[in-house]
DNA sequence: CCTAATTACTTAACCTGTTAACTATTAGAA
DNA sequence: TTCTAATAGTTAACAGGTTAAGTAATTAGG
């Protein structure tokens, strides 16, 4: 599935000259371990949606409003961090399922309230154990410390990395 | 730009009954958390590379081709951690930017061996300093020791995780 | 030698990420 | 009040992730 599952030898890394010395530092890629670590992950949720014919992002928005309760576009999309063009894509497809169903909003005709549907929560009832399952045997295998850990570092990477932008964006302004 | 940035208040969670208590635990997703983290840290290179309208994958190929030399596009698909139907659109496009060129192989008329043109290894010249600096910054900020945790902790959860592929991979044959 | 399986790679179809432009509605200022 | 700016949401266009199917060349088995 993955490129690397059938790894086989891969090139050696060219005998570097002084000029590109410094870039041996290249061969570790924050953006890929980020993502393959994710895909490893995503790979053990993954059945129980595939045989509901969910992707990870549909049944995060199918949890968020399980959850969290009935909720606009623009808030689904903060709280599933999944931005808005694509939510309203995600929104059509789970209306056109039946999964969820949309509420206009008579104060402001801009706004719509999406909803889970019976439907919707049945499927959610359905998923939800195997997802449960999956998330304990992670932590199980990986350890629970080591997985606090990892949330706290990533969080604070975040912080730290967005904080600046904050910065950045002030000197624009 | 990402969904959290005008992130205001958010919906609480509602009270949850006997029956979904054990749910709470799905307030935090690990793939949403790395992703965040991806995004977070993709946001510090992006500037240098959409100046040159690079997407960061492209980026990973032409840095690859310039570190470990020339290669096939299975093996480039292997060390950029990038499927191969995803790296055969990329090499078509840097092939038709002319920053790559491909050479057919006698021996073995199906492969085919990606490499550099002149062309591409300036345009790797004049992006790297950035790169460099911006890893620089990132491991400044958030200290040379947390991101090296880091990188193990992902490392390790990759492992963890992907031993037991194995195992049901066994099972099923 | 000839057919069947494998291999390297491409194409297709679908979904999401990302940026920009666009519509409709509401809020604000002159 | 009317004209402008902001807001909620959608659409469009392009790139990559993912799975499945397809093509061409090579290897392997009979």
């Amino acid at each position: 599935m993955s490129p690397s599952e059938k790894s086989k030898k891969l090139a050696p890394l060219r005998p570097v000259t002084n000029d590109t010395e410094h870039l041996r530092q290249f061969d570790r890629s924050l953006p890929m371990s980020l993502l393959k670590a994710r895909e490893a992950v995503m790979k053990k949720f993954m059945p129980a949606l595939k045989a509901h014919e969910l992707t990870s992002q549909q049944w995060r928005v199918i949890r968020a409003l399980e959850q969290r309760g009935d909720m606009e576009v623009s808030e689904l999309s903060d709280v599933c961090y999944i931005l808005k063009p694509s939510m309203s894509r995600i929104v059509q497809n789970l209306q056109a399922r039946g999964l969820i169903e949309r509420r206009g909003n008579s104060e402001d005709r801009r706004r719509s309230t999406m909803a889970l549907t019976d439907s919707g929560r049945v499927l959610f009832e359905k998923i939800a154990p195997a997802s449960i399952e999956r998330y304990q045997y992670i932590t199980e295998k990986f350890g629970y410390g080591k997985l606090e850990l990892l949330y706290e570092l990533l969080d604070e990477l975040v912080a730290t990395l967005s904080k600046d932008d904050d910065k950045q964006d002030d000197d624009k302004s």
